[in-house]
DNA sequence: TGAATTTAGTAAAACGTTTTACGTTATCTC
DNA sequence: GAGATAACGTAAAACGTTTTACTAAATTCA
């Protein structure tokens, strides 16, 4: 059963192509096709069924109703819950979304990004790596709308909505000092991307402010792309060999492991050990007791990425870039 | 800027369309093009950093490299992650991933099937829910690849890779029954898909065979789409007002709900009172204690989705159709 | 009434590829 | 040395749309 094309459309109803198209395109009063034309392709295309080859229109037109989303990894909950409601926003509004996650790769992101352009998607949505910098600045020049993301890329000025990451975990930090923690520990990830670093940055400033010594000892820095049992071991160093009274986990994966290890080491969490969890994950307010987070604000974040986008992408005239930094919400439970 | 296409490569190289075209594709040696001229496209084409264009490659050959995977919702850890594995393999073999969310509306899965369809994806991935059977029978008549994954469809006859439901939920209740518990309740949904009534029956047929009269007032089947407080309450009816000393949760959103219930209510599992939850969550081996859970062997079943889809995407002739069980795992913690 | 305008519609080019069918030359075979 | 084959390559159609520039008839206007 071959496909049917506008041409069989045509046909049909004994017209041209060009008017079916006009009506399928809700350009027919414009075009001045009358009345009874319009009702008579209208009610062959519904009967037949008949839907328009996206990759034709595509072809003509340049552009494809798809936004590309770009991130780290779609099985980590906050990435999935972002994607969830940027496709859902994104749906009601008559786009579609493509996903990839670059696994914090930068070959694999360069790879997406021409994957992408070359499917000829309208617009990008990046939660960004280093090293990809020049790619963006060719969307860029090529006028396509692209929205950073989570972390900010210093080089390249374009959009970007993100959570106050500095100052929520500088937040954080102080609520330990309040409570009387002297040694606050803070796991962190080696990646160097923005969110990480200013998460670093605040931990280290609130310390300072509160006349605390900063101390390396008390920082571990897991390499990516590791397998968790050696997480997990690299953890259980820092929690048994030191006299820490607090912890900060820069990552709810993190966090998970982490809380892997106070279990098997039977380290209690309560008034003599504080710990703080970034991004929030059910496992942290089931857990007995309940691990304090900071809550990005997704629902924000993800509206207001997709407004960005649909405003660029109405918009003929370039806009003015915007940075869109969204206070983070520090939970404390129990 | 223009982008480059084909023919700014032949101009650029003196050749005809025709040859860069054979020489991008591997056909260089077959359609005996000399060697020499191949080095000279295949430079200009690196210099220039020319990429094919997808969409007029899609609209001339018909299709896409692109496989469309539908599922329930991407944002619940178990499609995200078994969506991981899937973009993961498919990478590899050259193959993108489109992915959209049905929230188990039939309205949206027809849409989406559509937007696949005029997309021109290659082969479908899809998660279905019932109503829309003569849509993915469309589908097969088009002779597009079609695998249906963790829920079949009784009228489709086409390709199904699933975890064996019937038999995980009867293990589960069996252990139940082997520690001595009498009174077990069963937390499901109300969303009428085959892997849900599997797990209903194998609840059933347990109970049974071991002698155990089935009560409708240990069964509490939740709406699919209503808000997580009105699960909690409904959840929160059962577990207070009767002797029951087990529940399966037949999903991991609904376990999760419940253990925040018996947080509330205080109730603790032990020995007098057992849970498990179906599809693992990392929540689950961190609560204390921890909770029992049957595990879908999420790799196996994306290895096995992404082999039967590759199989007949490269297989000329219509291959026979397989319908693939993979038996669950009943992890019993602490 | 005849020019101008409006109405109703169409032909054909263009988007960037792949692929079929064909055209030269050079080489081989006997 | 003539016919066949191989080597090297190309022109042009086709995929299914959108859109520009156009035409022919009907209506309006003064």
């Amino acid at each position: 059963m071959k496909t049917l094309s506008i041409k069989d459309i045509a046909v049909q109803a004994n017209v041209s192509i060009t008017t079916v198209s006009f009506i399928i395109n809700g350009k027919a009063k414009e075009k001045s096709i009358s009345e009874a034309v319009i009702e008579k392709v209208e009610k062959i295309i519904e009967e037949s069924g008949y839907k328009p080859n996206q990759i034709a229109r595509s072809l003509r037109t340049g552009n494809s109703n798809i936004i590309g989303l770009i991130i780290e990894d779609i099985s980590n909950s906050f990435f999935s819950r972002i994607a969830r409601l940027i496709e859902d926003k994104a749906y009601k509004r008559g786009y579609k979304i493509i996903y990839s996650s670059t696994e914090n790769s930068v070959d694999k992101a360069k790879e997406l990004i021409n994957m992408f352009k070359s499917r000829k998607v309208d617009a990008y949505i990046i939660s960004p790596i280093k090293g990809i910098e020049e790619d963006i600045n060719m969307l860029l020049t090529d006028n396509k709308p692209v929205i950073l993301f989570d972390r900010n890329l210093p080089n390249v000025d374009t959009n970007y909505v993100g959570a106050d990451h500095f100052n929520a975990s500088y937040q954080s930090i102080e609520s330990f000092i309040k409570q009387g923690k002297k040694n606050i520990a803070l796991v962190t990830t080696d990646i160097d991307v923005q969110q990480i670093t200013e998460r670093y940055d605040g931990y280290k400033k609130a310390l300072e402010d509160n006349g605390i010594t900063y101390s390396d000892d008390l920082v571990v820095k897991i390499h990516f792309n590791q397998e968790e049992a050696e997480t997990i071991s690299q953890i259980k160093t820092l929690l048994e060999s030191k006299k820490i009274d607090a912890v900060l986990f820069a990552t709810n994966y993190l966090a998970i492991s982490g809380l892997k290890v106070l279990k098997q080491i039977n380290k209690k969490i309560g008034d003599e050990f504080a710990v703080i969890a970034y991004d929030d994950h059910e496992a942290f307010e089931l857990h007995t007791p309940s691990i304090s987070t900071v809550q990005q604000p997704l629902e924000e974040i993800a509206e207001t990425v997709i407004k960005l986008i649909l405003s660029q992408l109405s918009s003929k005239t370039k806009l003015e870039n915007q940075q869109v930094i969204i206070p983070a919400k520090l939970i404390i439970r129990d």
